[in-house]
DNA sequence: CGATTTTGACCAGCGC
DNA sequence: GCGCTGGTCAAAATCG
């Protein structure tokens, strides 16, 4: 836990072709536009929400994020039980982008199917963490949505991993933003 | 009745 | 080595 790097994603994607087709959240982060905050220079603009000057404790307070690692995974058994099967891998952290928005709930409609699987109070935060996997068969995506002590309006949701197939619930022309956030990707 | 949420337990990584 | 914290699983409960 601490800080992703909260930035737009690739900025530094050396190979492209890794690039995810989109962010997970990019069609989420059309439908809430508006009080989307990206970005680290994006979120200069708006620093209405969040004024990100002395942090000591938040380390997301007006960024959002994204940090990347190795695009592998390691969960291979990680369960109660003997753990006697456990010769490999180190931690493979597969990328996260977190981002932040202004809502009054939790759960973000991005357009996706969401399993809750569990939850678990953080410290610094009196608002415990939701994680949830993406239902879809085959899609090993989670998010963790966390709201923040200090603006209870603050909701910090992370993604892991990209989405291997398309929206659930297609709505508006959501294609557009992502446009301009591949651009901003580009950058 | 199936899918999802809730909740406690378990495990792994990290810091001291 | 121990304790703390984060992340995940799974059984039970709840919802549509």
């Amino acid at each position: 836990m601490d800080s992703y790097q909260i930035l737009f994603p690739p900025s530094s994607s050396s190979s492209a072709s890794a690039a995810p087709p989109t962010f997970p959240f990019a069609h989420f982060a059309y439908k809430h536009a508006h009080e989307f905050h990206a970005g680290s220079e994006m979120m200069n603009h708006s620093n209405e929400t969040c004024s990100s000057s002395e942090v000591k404790d938040e380390p997301v307070n007006s960024h959002v994020g994204v940090s990347q690692d190795d695009e592998d995974k390691a969960r291979g058994d990680k369960k109660k039980g003997p753990s006697s099967s456990l010769s490999e891998k180190k931690k493979p952290k597969k990328p996260r982008y977190a981002f932040q928005t202004r809502s009054q709930v939790d759960i973000l409609d991005d357009g996706y199917r969401w399993r809750k699987y569990g939850q678990k109070a953080v410290k610094n935060n009196k608002f415990p963490r939701s994680y949830y996997k993406c239902t879809f068969h085959g899609c090993n995506v989670k998010k963790q949505v966390q709201r923040l002590t200090k603006d209870e309006g603050l909701v910090v949701t992370t993604y892991e991993g990209v989405h291997t197939h398309s929206i659930d619930k297609p709505t508006d022309n959501f294609e557009h933003i992502l446009n301009q956030m591949h651009i901003y990707n580009h950058f």
